[in-house]
DNA sequence: CATATGACGACAA
DNA sequence: ATTGTCGCCATAT
């Protein structure tokens, strides 16, 4: 059995990972479904920190107003910015409608999430 | 154990 | 729309 924070961490990884292309996700929706309530922060810095050769689609995160993160003009703000256009995610006077693009699960996908209850691996 | 620090969020001015 | 405050929570010092 891994560390509790380690199975943290794994669960909001797999929950991004489920972010559809072409749709993105609040660090607070991502860490209600990853079962880490008000942790959005949380998603943050395990952003912060992955690994080297992940496959984390992190572009799809953003502030719960519609903003990237990022400060405007830095690289990192530049990049994610890029890969969202990328994936036709529209981006209009530095906002992204989330009514339009937010992430919507279906039932299916969140009973098939792993809860923070089944922990045991 | 006490503080400080964030890729956050909700809310009041 | 902006800015500041507070609440949150895992980590770092």
């Amino acid at each position: 059995m891994k560390s509790a924070t380690e199975k943290r961490k794994q669960r909001i990884w797999a929950t991004i990972r489920d972010i559809p292309q072409g749709c993105v996700a609040s660090y607070g929706q991502i860490a209600e479904i990853a079962g880490v309530p008000r942790g959005a922060r949380q998603v943050g810095y395990t952003l912060r920190h992955l690994p080297k050769g992940h496959d984390v689609p992190w572009y799809r995160v953003i502030r719960s107003s519609g903003r990237i993160a990022f400060e405007k003009g830095s690289d990192a703000f530049n990049e994610q910015s890029k890969r969202l256009m990328m994936e036709d995610v529209a981006i209009l006077e530095g906002r992204i409608d989330m009514q339009k693009y937010r992430w919507q699960p279906d039932l299916d996908e969140l009973l098939w999430k792993p809860s923070a209850a089944w922990d045991d691996e």
